[in-house]
DNA sequence: TATGAATGAGCCTTCATTCAT
DNA sequence: AATGAATGAAGGCTCATTCAT
């Protein structure tokens, strides 16, 4: 379903300190809170399929809701790395001329990014409602970061007529609606049914593009 | 919040062979499950908010994750009930010339719907991914009733016309993701925002309409 | 495997205020009591068995304990029964002239009975260590009743040299034992082999017979 | 009543990898069991007569049955035992040339043991009834391998004239219930009573060495 | 008399966490 | 650093018993 390694190496690998224990609890702490939810898993479950001891995981993560955090957090911060670089509006008006472009690009790049931490992706927002912590880290970064970034660039497309003059955070709201519908329908809802992911993902991007269509 | 005695009336209405602590208990278990997830409210603080001995919650749910389902079951029905209207086809020619109208009639009833009972509905998406009871209730009731008609609906306005010619699946994704998407973002993530409800809804409703439009 | 129709009578019989429900609860509680023991049988497993209401049990028996109480004590008066009929001493000595004789009468009469009321019975031996009341009921009827009869009987026949001269305690419980060793095996042990009831029931009696034999 | 060191030694001394927590728990359970009955015990109870924590017993017995087996199991095979001797009946001819040495020697040895453990052998007999895997334990242990060997054994007598011939499974009957008779009078029903051990022992012999001599 | 909803104590078991080794 | 035995609070659930109807 998904890679174990490829998981370590792209959320993990900046964080050197990390023991093989370390690795192998949180490896089997995403899988069993991403199967079973963070409430209706137990420690010893984890403790037993990481192949540690109880109290190794106590030793590196004060509580266990500590290791919730300690998964959760990483995977927010990477998600939305790209949408945080400083000059991301210079990069962008060379590179994507076209709203278009732009969101064929983003949307291609993140939900690979997301089909490849779907576990990590599932408990996030299965757990958000409930710990306060990441609700907080959550609205600190999308709502502070990145929303203020993609402001920008709507106003961008808005300031060259691509895009329909509404309010940045409605537009934001029609386009993040639209894709991760998609992603909730093919990786969550229905993921062992026969999906033609290539058309799918362009009649999105089409259904984007029209709905933001510019009245001319 | 919400209206206690509303989801009553409009929820529980037809069993009638709810008894008065039984209704204490339901209610006492939507708001925590709502509140805390369903793995983390525990029976005796139900039964405590209810003002019950949490015997009682036995005596009328053989589990507590009967209580659960006896909570999500009928929402599920309730939700859908005007999708399964015998002859809604015909109703639709009628009422609803344009797919515009129908979709303004049909978002603005089942968001109302899904305001009133929010907390059940917050339910139902927090737990669904962890029960394969509620999964098989969705899946029946959602997939083959539901998406059924809707189909016949969709296909009923392409006849016409009014929308583009793609899959009944594609279409039903892309507007249940945009509607969904209002939803959520209103109600559960921030509901405390200053929300122009009407705006948003016309905006939705736009976005949809021109993202369906036909490329004639 | 048993007759219940057939318990009613023998051992409720006197017992004329026995409402229809009363012997209806009698009857479930031996079923439940003998199969898992009453300490594992609960009072609603007993009621939902006997076709009645929980309460009901309650108004006719003050406690689950009392309940138990009157099933085997009865049961315990009529097995004794035969053995404290008043002129015991004159009947058998016209009846039966041998030792012999009397004990094949008593061992087919009594294991009838017990045959009859086996799961009664078997409620006698689990439970009688574990309940005062129980012990006490026991004690009083066999030692103090059946105990004096027993010794006089067994006087009788060590006078007229038919039995060896040791204790009259001594007598009965090697007699006990090899009968109850008989029904032990035939009925609650391995019910379900092959018996040759009669050949057994010879050779326990002669084997007795030839255990107790004078040393002349 | 009965020594506990006693007990653990005879009983546990093999299985070294008892912890000091686990022999209390095991002690704890043993007289609680005996005295009142499996089902009547809880494990609280249990766990404050030993002097640990409850939760501490579930570390070591995955369930209360497990308990229970794991006292009763080890029983019946120190109990059976001296019957599974590979070579036993080499030993008999040489040893005990009279079937009544034999049973001499056999009713002293396992009637000892029986006294040392009688707490457990109550539990054995109590519970037998009501839990399918002692049932399968015991017919497993004594039918297919005590029976077995007794067989030879009665056959061995026989061949030599010392006792009647009759099948074994009669003489074994007649022969266990005179002798379990005594224990359960002895030990079970009237253990406060003036008991002339040695007398009774005797006469139980001569009982059995009569009722089954062979009619010449 | 009979009911069965209601009770709350108590049951077996699991849990996150601690700590001596 | 790592272990895993030990803890005791808390969990879901069952129970015998009561009482208003």
């Amino acid at each position: 379903m998904y890679n174990r390694d490829f998981i370590m190496e792209e959320l993990f690998e900046d964080e050197e300190g990390l023991t093989e224990k370390q690795k192998k609890i949180i490896i089997a702490a995403i899988e069993s809170f991403s199967e079973k939810g963070y409430a209706a898993t137990s420690t010893s479950e984890i403790a037993k399929k990481a192949g540690v001891a109880e109290g190794t995981i106590f030793r590196h993560y004060k509580t266990k809701k500590d290791l919730l955090v300690s998964i959760v957090a990483p995977m927010i911060a990477k998600f939305i790395a790209p949408f945080v670089i400083k000059d991301l509006y210079k990069v962008l008006d060379q590179q994507f001329e076209r709203f278009e472009d732009f969101l064929k690009a983003m949307i291609e790049n993140r939900a690979e990014f997301l089909k490849n931490n779907l576990p990590m992706f599932k408990i996030f927002i299965q757990e958000i409602p409930f710990h306060p912590e990441l609700k907080a880290l959550f609205k600190e970064h999308i709502v502070n970061k990145v929303y203020e970034r993609f402001s920008e660039l709507i106003k961008h497309y808005q300031d060259r007529g691509q895009i329909i003059e509404l309010p940045a955070y409605s537009i934001v709201r029609l386009v993040v609606s639209s894709i991760f519908g998609y992603l909730f329908g093919r990786y969550l809802l229905f993921p062992e049914a026969d999906w033609d992911d290539e058309a799918e993902i362009e009649r999105t991007i089409d259904f984007i593009m029209h709905g933001l269509k510019p009245k001319n």
